[in-house]
DNA sequence: TCCTCCTTCGAAATCGTTTTCGTCAATATT
DNA sequence: AATATTGACGAAAACGATTTCGAAGGAGGA
């Protein structure tokens, strides 16, 4: 492997020389500065990364740490969407990524040892220590989705994306619009509880508290059970507006079981738009969340704070309706 | 941040004995050792990796490829289960995991840039003539779901899937069983049709040429325009065994259109198992590709090649029928 | 007693960069 | 003409580990 020194001997002059033209410094001549770009370029010299992150302390690296325990991380459409976009944008900026586990010695250690110069944080749980820990050192974080003190956080406008959702079905002509609530510990499940809510306020419905059920999770079953429940009402809801995708799976499994038709005979409104909801027949409407903003944003902060420029400690996304055939106007 | 340096003061012993125990190397005494070992675990001390890197060039690292114009990679549910089973195990060899875009300068330089031990190439176009520039040099590489000279892949078995499929098929007494295969192009679209074809000799059927539609591309669209074509024969097929599951989503999607029911009128056979298989209603049966296993074997074969180790060139791995609700007997 | 052989350890070179600071010549200033 | 300034470059010291090879000292053998 040739190396500075190579390059230097071949340019005639000293190593020093070399690494300024590589690194852009002015202090050398037009023409000592073409030569040595030229003799790099014909022997295909590459810098060796370690050295020069022994050098300067900076490895241009970003960590890629997720809850393990969650079983989500990468595997979940919404997340894999997020860390795509945050993956290229970084890219474009310098950087490589690198996962990050807590396998053995714990996420802060394992990122000392990789002297990462930043981490995002795809899924936290924050009742994680190992993460904690982690936030709570000097190395700098993004994370999505659970707030923790002043890590700089992006993540969608939950409300606001109840709210589309909301004044969609009212004005398909919908009044009885029941909502399937995320986990009411977290977040996002308040939020888009809380606009669900104000979407009704708008359009001067009285809330209904029967009309409204909170999932255990966030997944299939709960919304099998959930509509079960809400089928079950002496005056059925026209439309459910559900606060996931794969919640609203289960939603449609329980309307079809009953021999309702989803859509004909109940709406229903999914929120994050992964992949199977234009796959499933028929297609899901839903609040669509902005994954390739989100990933940009979450990497253009993070590259912030790694230089020490201020930023923004919550940054909200807009949300967008994606409409398709699981929402129809009521008869 | 605390140094080997340190260590070695304050145990009162040069850096080379410190590195030596880190490393485990047998000259040096117990007692000294355990003195070391007490001190290093008490002011935390952590290595520093590039430094190690240098002076050894190995960096423990990992390099993920995908061909990035292929726009699947992360998101595929598939190729995320497979990276996250390798990730996992090769984890648990002591390496971490960086992912290695193909910006700018290449595949190739950028493995050189960050010196990685191995590559995997989770999706390979082999037009892509970044990647064979890769495959070529003298860097580790496996790759899966398409060969490439002498690069270890690891795989799943094709034509044993496809018999599952069609034995099982057969067993609930269906004769007339369309195949929408893969492009022809790819390795795993010819070898799922020959399966097909084995399964039917297996079971004395005549192969019929006019029930085998060859899809444009491994998505939902090809499956909806194959399945019109099938539902136009003038003798409709009982049964369709779909080359992948998102395929098999526009089968569906096709088939309840003109009025039919999967599974009661015509039954499904997918390919995958993806995450959506399970959650659409009926669900879907299909051929499950053991994506944990595939990931698990890409780590240890790369890792015996990094170490040198001979290692089998192709490795298939078995497919396992999953019976949902999608396949019934023929009435 | 002398010699050999282990065991245990350390001095110093090395890995490939970056960066500081000094040198030297050429140019600008008075 | 003497001095000050500037521009272009290099010597050498980091950065934090690993590894080779030799040395010291004690054990064992003749």
């Amino acid at each position: 492997m040739v190396d500075i020194r190579d390059i230097a001997r071949l340019a005639g002059v000293s190593t020093a020389t070399v690494s300024k033209v590589l690194n852009n410094y002015t202090e050398v001549s037009d023409a000592t500065k073409a030569r040595i770009l030229k003799i790099v370029e014909e022997v295909g010299y590459i810098p060796n990364s370690s050295a020069r992150a022994l050098s300067t302390k900076r490895t241009w690296l970003i960590g890629i740490v997720y809850s393990e325990h969650l079983h989500i991380g990468l595997e979940h459409n919404y997340f894999s969407g997020v860390l795509e976009a945050f993956k290229s944008e970084v890219e474009s900026l310098g950087y490589d990524v690198v996962f990050i586990s807590g396998k053995d010695i714990g996420y802060l250690k394992r990122c000392q040892v990789r002297n990462v110069d930043g981490v995002f944080v795809v899924t936290a749980d924050m009742m994680d220590t190992g993460l904690t820990e982690l936030f709570d050192s000097k190395i700098k974080c993004v994370t999505t989705d659970v707030p923790y003190k002043s890590i700089p956080l992006v993540y969608s406008d939950n409300r606001q994306g109840s709210i589309l959702a909301i004044d969609h079905l009212i004005q398909l002509g919908h009044r009885r619009i029941a909502h399937i609530a995320g986990p009411l510990t977290t977040i996002a499940g308040q939020e888009r509880l809380d606009g669900y809510r104000q979407g009704l306020v708008n359009a001067g419905i009285e809330f209904d508290a029967s009309l409204v059920i909170e999932a255990a999770e966030y997944d299939s079953n709960s919304g099998y059970e959930c509509m079960k429940k809400l089928l079950k009402l002496p005056q059925r809801p026209t439309a459910v507006y559900v606060m996931c995708d794969l919640t609203a799976l289960g939603v449609i499994h329980a309307i079809n079981e009953c021999g309702l038709k989803v859509g004909e005979d109940i709406s229903v409104v999914g929120f994050d738009d992964i992949e199977l909801a234009s796959h499933i027949h028929p297609a899901l409407t839903t609040v669509k969340q902005d994954r390739k903003a989100i990933g940009k944003a979450l990497a253009q902060i993070l590259n912030k704070s790694i230089n020490h420029e201020k930023v923004d400690v919550r940054t909200l996304i807009d949300t967008e309706l994606v409409v398709r055939e699981s929402t129809t106007p009521l008869k």
